[in-house]
DNA sequence: TTCGTGAGTGTTACCGTTCTCAACGTGCAC
DNA sequence: GTGCACGTTGAGAACGGTAACACTCACGAA
């Protein structure tokens, strides 16, 4: 910078200005210190700029190991929404979603000086961890079930009224019933897809059948879909994501089940490929690129607040189903 | 650090000792520090460590938007393999496969003062644009076919020995010829799968059917099915990868073809719930994390040996076949 | 005794920015 | 002509660490 405004024939400052687009420099200084900029090759030190303005200009992000589709997809969404507004994104990976380690890797972000933290937080233990964040470090929890009174804004799907519409598509093909192939009961969303199942049977009067804890991956909706096979009176089945779902289908199909002919299907999520199932998959949507996209925004905004007076803002996004050709009208 | 200092009864300097452990201080004297900075909350300032030092900890990952299975779980595995090793992880994703995008990620990255980078490059335009960065950034590439002479020291699954592994796989049953459903024709990873099988097929003397352009996505797959379950001499479909294998299962499904009675199906990738395709998929399996932390672990050595006087070495890793349900004996 | 050596500690400069404040025109109102 | 506001610029001090070097001992060898 020295040698910038050396060549140029002016002050540091003044080069420091024209980086930053002061207004108060003279178009010709301003070309320039531009000229010399370009010679030089120069390129500004973030670091200094750190450490002379406490603002890092990097955002940081808590994901957790997994093979899950979602919280992966969103990372793009964010990072590409987050470089558009001029941030750099980091990531920090949790092994389990405890305490500890979230605490841990809020320390790491902290360390790097981000402005901001968002934190896919599907389990509660994440969210509690993060009011032990620095006083001052803004943070958007993403996922998760809403529990009303969350310490930080929030962004995520209405898990709710997405298996609301999924039972309902299914009551609505003339189903006496409709059974549900459940995720973890320890997993919030999972535990909101049960709810708006259960209430949704219980507007229609419908009977509503036992659930049995399970995983949100197809091994365990194979377990899941054994046990359906075995009830000759299942002709409807909601699951709790499209990889169960996966599971259910081919555990029916062992069990000589025709889908959607003897049972209909749905999923959620609307995976990439779950439109080329064995039957293609109804299945609720979740644009999981659309909420990285609304978290990152919503944490923009509160960092740039200040100190929110503001109540933490919680952001719904509204689920859509998508038909495809897993259900059918009731043969019975 | 300061008031660290004044609270010890040392200079700063000395508490600048005790963080980085430096094996000149009195046990006392650490003792007092360490006292002190905990009973201030003391935690040492990352900018201006790198401002100092010119390391910033911190290591880029390329990576681009997509919802390819591979590429994203990739990342976890990079980034727990870097929190072992000290170091934070921040990622630049590009929309595009193309020089230009590319260049402004290294950049971004390099702003950032990223002491590596770590880009997944299953395609030459993004090794290409690698070697335009800062000189003394190092990088690894990860992903591709291997050219021989990248610039860049790689790791990289045997594509080939992979293609070779499947195509070999249903010979051994029996099968007069193999077919292929290949990926796109301009990605190197492609290439290597449709070589593997084709230099296979001529080791046995067995006939090499035509290929037909592809994507790496169900709906291509689906394509490629359909014009494959129209040719009643198909009897073995060695798939590009897993997604493009479900959309083949699905072509052959509905055309009467019965997998694997009538014609046997292989994969590329082992997704996690290739084991619950109907049926269940034979495939190729590719250990992603364990490439990610190759990955690291190559950038490192390769950081700390300074200027690199040894030729860049090519990691590759060795796939291995997993035999499911989808192929059997040939029945002709 | 004298000197060298090495452990332990402090002093000072420096990393590359931004911030604060002062200084210098210049034009305009009085 | 004087005073004043304002646009433009520069000098110097932060920011919070690390690097380089100097200094002070205690100790052992010459």
């Amino acid at each position: 910078m020295r040698d910038v405004a050396k060549l140029a024939g002016v002050s540091h400052q003044t080069v420091s200005r024209v980086i930053n687009d002061h207004p108060n420099v003279r178009a010709e200084t301003r070309e320039r210190v531009l000229a010399a900029m370009r010679s030089l090759n120069y390129r500004r030190n973030l670091a200094a700029r750190t450490l002379a303005t406490r603002e890092s200009h990097t955002l940081g992000i808590i994901g957790f190991e997994t093979t899950l589709f979602g919280p992966e997809s969103m990372l793009y969404g964010i990072e590409s929404a987050a470089r558009a507004a001029g941030y750099l994104v980091s990531v920090a990976t949790v092994r389990e979603l405890a305490h500890r380690p979230v605490l841990e890797a809020v320390d790491r972000l902290a360390q790097h000086d981000v402005d901001g933290i968002i934190a896919i937080a599907p389990k509660p233990a994440v969210t509690t961890a993060l009011t032990h964040a620095p006083t001052g470090l803004r943070c958007v929890a993403v996922g998760g079930a809403g529990s009303g009174i969350d310490p930080f804004p929030t962004v995520r799907v209405d898990n709710v009224a997405g298996a609301r519409l999924a039972t309902q598509h299914l009551l609505d093909l003339g189903h006496a019933t409709v059974h549900h192939a459940a995720g973890p009961p320890d997993w919030p969303e999972a535990q909101a897809r049960v709810d708006g199942w259960r209430e949704t049977l219980y507007a229609a009067g419908a009977m509503v059948p036992p659930i049995s804890p399970g995983w949100w991956d197809a091994a365990a909706g194979y377990e899941q879909g054994r046990r359906l096979a075995n009830d000759p009176s299942v002709t409807a089945v909601f699951c709790a994501n499209d990889r169960i779902a996966l599971g259910v289908l081919r555990a029916l199909h062992e069990a000589g089940r025709r889908v959607p002919d003897d049972v209909s299907v749905v999923g959620f999520d609307d995976m990439p490929d779950s439109g080329y199932f064995m039957p293609p998959l109804t299945t609720v949507h979740q644009d999981f690129g659309e909420l990285g996209r609304r978290a990152l925004a919503l944490l923009l905004h509160h960092m740039s607040r200040g100190d929110g007076d503001a109540p933490p803002a919680d952001v719904v996004v509204a689920p859509e189903i998508v038909a495809r050709s897993s259900t059918a009208p009731c043969r019975r």
